[in-house]
DNA sequence: TTGAAAGCGGTACCAT
DNA sequence: ATGGTACCGCTTTCAA
């Protein structure tokens, strides 16, 4: 298929080169290749050719440098193995790329200090901004790494101290949870385990949801709140712990889809029926959970559309930076044999 | 905690400004901050301590176009959002960052034209080296956009044309399949089903398995094989296609994990027992499918072990360049209750 | 040991 | 419309 010569004998060629086989200055092909405007047509046509000879690739190193843009950005999360996460990098991802942006994606492993040193790294790799989603909402370090820099940063599902110009991207957690806890104490529970990770806003935003739904029902807020990682070790430890307590809460919620397989090994360790002996509400979906038997009860969200609004508010920064609201996206629940059937107040 | 003066002032400053403060010239900065030998101790404490005074911090895109290496890799996937390529990807990234390299990330949606096209992107922002997991084996456009570099490229459960220098990381469906149909055989099916997706390696060694299993049996192959994406639409459409037949399979392997839900979904709808009614087989974990009722039955293999490997061998690549072996991961088959107890042949 | 200067591969100003 | 050239921020001879 070599129409010439040395035709893509791997992109190796600079814009030197291409000038020199045209027979025309470098600023002119300079001028060419990025399409701007002012050169003839005669002109466009002998770089275009002479490019595609030589099989012309830009370096788009140096072209950075000089433009002092990367045309990238960077995500931060805790671990893309989290379907959640994933979902929310998938949902940048997407709208980054029909943007012509590249995706630089770190895993910090929820730890605090390694969030730190990821961002330092993205930041002098020049990213032209920053997805973040931090373990903490006050580690020291992290802060200053993202007050070390003007790129824009859009955080998810985080606050941040109001000295750090950033852009927020949330859930309604107070909306979907609140619903799950009305939905319980009105079938009759009255007392409802919660297990949540670190202290970080949807955490805080999924207790206080919980005590308010209590208040509106003119109930003593009998709340066992379990704290620790969101991980599925998590929800069985919390579990366990919960349903060997004196007084086992008699439903329980579950801040994070991870902590849902923990759980459910130890239902089945004791042999409890979900929806029956307990009822079991699950925040963020998991891919089969609405096939297990019975199906697990979730609150909602749609995380891709997380991630997307997240690269949309950095594309915008990117444009034209200013100050923005908060966006805030819906959640929702889902009712499901899980959580059983009413039955009245005991 | 501002020590001096403009301690932090964003990290604007240049080695050139590193320098000037330090009363020093530039070269001796650049020596000093990249660890290299041959500076005197006086040197050195005056460069680090003009350097901490401006919070320096180097410009990595400046340092990489010089150097003529990036320190980053390319992965290029079909999709994040599926939980094997986020596994195979965290396990990658895991490795590459204790060898400090960053990862750009690109899902390609499946699309051959887009694989090429990511991947022509990642090589003009000089990838040291890239992990591609292509939707197809014989792409001419992702071909030739891999045979167009020197940087070292390594393919994950993929074989490419001999022509293209590649290294490869595998899985050994072959057994782990094989292993399952021979449980099937000997539980007495005589016709199974087999869904799989495009033409590429594991599609084919899984078929080839199956096969092998009847010969082995000395049964006639009596293999109903199913072609389509690997997604839980065409798992839906997929069984309801073959359980409509004149003469379903009585036992079914799903060739990709997220085919599960969609078979799930037709499973449901008519009511069919799984390990009575119907036998089914999932190759590759997914999280509740221990959990599932009955539990379903699946061809296992360590995912992020395949990602790790992968970053090993490209690493391994960067420091001395030169052929290698394929890498094979093993599989194997964990039988669970979706595939029934054994039951004499009909 | 130290520093001046020549690039790396582009972009963009400025004069022609 | 075109091309020379300074420069982006850093590394690396090379000479002092």
């Amino acid at each position: 298929m070599n129409k010439k010569t040395a035709e893509g004998t791997g992109a190796r060629s600079g814009i030197k080169a291409v000038a020199e086989l045209a027979g025309v200055g470098i600023a002119s092909v300079s001028r060419v290749l990025s399409g701007q405007p002012g050169s003839s047509p005669q002109m466009t046509q002998r770089v275009l050719e002479a490019a595609r000879q030589l099989g012309y690739a830009p370096n788009l190193l140096a072209q950075s440098l000089r433009r002092r843009a990367t045309h990238s950005i960077g995500f931060v999360g805790s671990d893309i193995n989290n379907p959640l996460i994933a979902s929310i990098v998938s949902g940048a991802e997407s709208v980054l790329s029909v943007a012509r942006y590249s995706v630089l994606l770190t895993n910090s492993g929820g730890i605090p200090s390694v969030d730190a040193e990821r961002i330092e790294v993205l930041l002098q790799r020049q990213v032209d901004g920053l997805i973040v989603l931090p373990a903490l909402e006050d580690d020291p370090a992290t802060l200053a790494a993202l007050r070390n820099t003007q790129a824009p940063v859009v955080l998810i599902d985080r606050t941040l101290p109001a000295d750090i110009p950033a852009h927020y991207v949330l859930s309604d957690h107070y909306q979907g949870v609140g619903d799950a806890g009305r939905h319980l104490l009105s079938a009759g529970h009255r007392r409802i385990g919660l297990v949540v990770g670190r202290d970080v806003r949807p955490t805080r935003e999924r207790i206080r949801a919980v005590e308010d739904a209590y208040d509106g029902f003119g109930t003593p807020r009998d709340l066992v709140v379990h704290r620790g990682t969101l991980s599925a070790e998590h929800g069985e430890e919390a579990l366990e712990a919960m349903l060997s307590s004196e007084t086992p809460p008699s439903a329980v919620i579950l801040g994070g889809n991870q902590l849902l397989e923990g759980a459910l090994r130890a239902v089945d360790r004791r042999k409890l029926q979900l929806g029956v002996d307990l009822s079991l509400i699950c925040c963020d979906d998991v891919p089969l959970s609405r096939f297990h038997q019975p199906p697990i009860a979730t609150v909602m969200r749609d995380t891709a559309l997380l991630g997307k609004r997240a690269a949309e508010v950095l594309l915008a920064q990117l444009e034209s930076p200013g100050k923005t609201e908060p966006v805030t996206l819906p959640t929702w629940f889902e009712p499901r044999q899980s959580c059983g059937r009413f039955h009245p107040g005991r």
